[in-house]
RNA sequence: GGGGAGAUACCAAAGUGGCCAACUGGGGCAGACUGUAACUCUGCUGGCGCACGCCUUCGUAGGUUCGAAUCCUGCUCUCCCCA
């Protein structure tokens, strides 16, 4: 039997845990988490982990196994999946992944190009650039240092540029000759299960959950971190509204609503990134029984 | 009952004779995105062809004018103050 790693992904709030958590119980297996935030063992409410119910029922990797005060990317996550994954195959010919992180996704199907880990003094000259003297002193450094990525990449976009020059200046090569784009082979077969629903059904889905994570404490997990509210893992639909909260700035009503929005848009971009995806097979995350079948079919 | 203010596109809100299919913000929609990515960024948003263009809009019915969201009149509704 061919060892293939089943991918379930899709938008925020469409029903992902539950289906993986089916999915892994009939195969017998495992699952891993490609969740950027879910990782952090600190935002269990705003994320919406698995309840500790559910984690029972299956071995979940990669939920709260970091810190938010780690420095974490997907290229470091693209890496040990891998490692996680051999291991994994010695025991079952099928793991599940599950998560909407596509970035995260995609380091793990196709790989991501290796990039030099920057600098944190020469990270924070180059914000402080942008923030005295703008993008615009930004686009003209990186246009004489890599003149291709100034061409490729979106200028209107600071942290695109940021990265670019972040790369250059650190290894004194452009930041272009670094992505080389590879498709890198895996030694498993990748299956894509996408998940969608009515736009509206979706969006009902989330603002339920929100008030849900009200109720369960989410400002009170929320608030924990306040002081910590800089860190990027912080930057995180659920929180970063309640911050402003916290800072007086906005009411709690006023957050929450917030909150409901910016994952609506959250799931809205995602659904653009995974859109692009040829390989994704897509179904209604109810039809489990066409799901099993056709995850079934593939892996036989 | 008297006085005042106002009715603008999904919402909020500019515009007070031609440069207005109508600023701006929100929402919505579409999209980009190879590294702190639940980030960051872009476009569209009256209809039709979607480039030029054409058609129907600024409570409602009339009127003035070459021309009105913008001026005048009636009507309807909303808000505020006095009774």
């Amino acid at each position: 039997m061919q060892q293939t790693l089943i991918v379930i992904l899709g938008p925020t709030g469409i029903g992902k845990t539950d289906l993986s958590i089916d999915i892994a119980r009939e195969l017998g297996t495992e699952i891993i988490s490609s969740d950027s935030r879910q990782i952090y063992k600190e935002l269990k409410i705003g994320t919406a982990v698995p309840s500790d119910d559910q984690l029972q029922k299956v071995k979940h990797h990669f939920i709260g196994n970091k810190s938010i005060y780690d420095y974490y990317n997907a290229s470091m996550f693209e890496f040990e999946v891998l490692d996680l994954l051999n291991e994994l195959y010695k025991t079952y010919n099928q793991v599940v992944m599950t998560g909407g992180s596509g970035m995260y996704i995609n380091a793990v199907c196709d790989g991501i190009d290796e990039l030099p880990t920057i600098d944190m003094q020469l990270r924070n000259d180059l914000l402080q650039k942008y923030h005295d003297e703008g993008v615009e002193s930004l686009r003209i450094q990186l246009k004489m240092l890599d003149p291709q990525s100034y061409q490729r990449i979106d200028l209107k976009n600071p942290k695109r540029i940021l990265k670019a020059l972040e790369v250059t200046i650190q290894t004194g090569q452009p930041y272009s000759s670094f992505l080389t784009r590879p498709k890198k082979k895996r030694p498993f077969h990748i299956l894509k299960i996408g998940l969608q629903r009515e736009r509206d059904e979706l969006y009902q889905r989330i603002n339920v959950r929100v008030d849900q994570m009200v109720h369960d404490g989410l400002v009170e997990e929320a608030r924990k971190f306040f002081k910590d509210r800089h860190l990027n893992s912080l930057n995180t639909v659920g929180y970063k509204e309640l911050f402003e909260h916290f800072e007086g700035k906005i009411s709690l009503n006023k957050a929450i609503e917030l909150i409901k929005r910016n994952s609506r848009h959250y799931a809205k971009r995602q659904m653009s990134w995974f859109n692009r995806d040829q390989e994704i097979h897509w179904f209604h995350p109810e039809k489990e029984k066409n799901i099993m079948g056709f995850i079934k079919s593939k892996i036989k």
